[in-house]
DNA sequence: TCATAATATTGACATATATCAATCCATTTC
DNA sequence: GAAATGGATTGATATATGTCAATATTATGA
């Protein structure tokens, strides 16, 4: 592994805390590999043989039940992802795919383990990267279960825009396939949900997103910090 | 506070495994009150001034937006809620308000984040515990999105039943409307729903459900172990 | 015990969302 | 560059779910 990305994976907050000693012998374990695009990582209902990092590329977290599937979540770089189900020893929640070619860093579960029983200050990081996971789930729920598919669309472009620096254009990041399993509706319905916000100043170029009035929109979509930060 | 409710406390594992020392020192600060129904005891957006644990009664945990509100879940005793915002020092997510009269304690938050900065032991607790309600919140999203109101509804019975002994009969722990809202439908939906199970053998008497064939029901529910199963 | 209020149910209807089929469009592949 | 592929869109329609109003049922308190 280059030295970059090995001090990227240092610095990520789960990692940052704990001795080198620790974190050197977890990256001994370590395998790396270059996985090509729509490759399943993870398969929900296994068990949670590794720690996932994202280091390049993307991951789509989904799963499937009576024939259906849905997408829980994208991954992006740099980030770990599996981690409850490694702590808990646990099976899969979900499966995972690469949309993209990834770059993806595979740690033992076991190492991990051993290192949490060892390193209470990586104990004590895991615990502020799974308050923030929870939460962030807790937030997901809530847009599905209070908001519309217009809404959550709507609040999700907001989001979306604000990541990407606030300006009236941006891009969608990816497929509108995919974002439609995100939110909860079907691609056809996503069309139609893009056709909805026009009225209040939304336009759709292929994945280039305008935002003509910002406050017609958000007025629409009212965003909320207990939903829609992705922080805290 | 009485001894056994003191023990009671101390073997939830989130704090099973800490020291005496650390486990009287957060109850010393720990304030206990008796609640009648219906009061709002935390409110959304405010600062998690505590942990609370729920001793008897029952609590709902909801959240409101744009007029409208939804139930995310019900808390029984023994256990703790609002961990996560607590650990993060972030505001609370949901609002509770008790359902019945109910028993609650209340940690100050910083006391256990102090503890939590002192004890290692209790810090991996939490870890598991936080893994856990992480899992629990994926399962509950995957319910939302993979099913249908009358498959959550079905597989809602069944997990009712199971909980209950499994027995062909058993009684719902908690009023309609709340019911409907935890599944996400509203109390007249739920009704109809009810309906719609009896031809898979399921009949509804006030709070009394009977379920007169369950390989119907099952065949129907189709329940999974990654979306069912509280515990792992 | 009755009176009152709250919850639950039912029916009629409206809206939201999904499904299916056809077409359009962009991209890839040869 | 033409064909082939897969995603995106559109229209027609079906289904699921929500809303409103009326009534029934249950719980509650004087």
């Amino acid at each position: 592994m280059p030295d970059s990305e090995y001090r990227d994976i240092r610095q990520l907050n789960i990692f940052s805390q704990m001795t080198d000693e620790h974190f050197t012998s977890l990256m001994r374990g370590a395998y790396i590999q270059n996985f090509p695009a729509q490759i399943e990582l993870i398969t929900e209902g296994e068990p949670s043989d590794f720690l996932h990092i994202i280091l390049s590329g993307s991951v789509d977290l989904f799963s499937c039940w009576n024939g259906r599937d849905s997408s829980l979540a994208v991954v992006r770089p740099i980030s770990t992802f599996i981690l409850a189900a490694t702590i808990r020893d646990a099976p899969y929640l979900m499966s995972a795919r690469t949309l993209e070619k990834s770059r993806i860093v595979l740690l033992p579960s076991q190492d991990v383990r051993a290192i949490f029983e060892l390193d209470s200050d990586f104990a004590r990081a895991i615990v502020t990267e799974l308050a923030q996971c929870y939460r962030a789930v807790i937030k997901t729920q809530k847009d599905l279960k209070l908001r519309t598919s217009l809404e959550r669309l709507a609040n999700y472009l907001l989001r979306m825009q604000k990541r990407s620096g606030g300006g009236a254009t941006f891009e969608l990041d990816f497929e509108k396939r995919l974002l439609a399993s995100v939110l909860g509706m079907t691609p056809e319905n996503l069309s139609r949900a893009f056709k909805g916000l026009q009225p209040y100043g939304v336009t759709v170029n292929g994945t280039l997103i305008s935002i003509h009035n910002q406050a017609d929109i958000e007025r629409f979509a009212k965003p909320n910090p207990l939903i829609d930060d992705l922080s805290s």
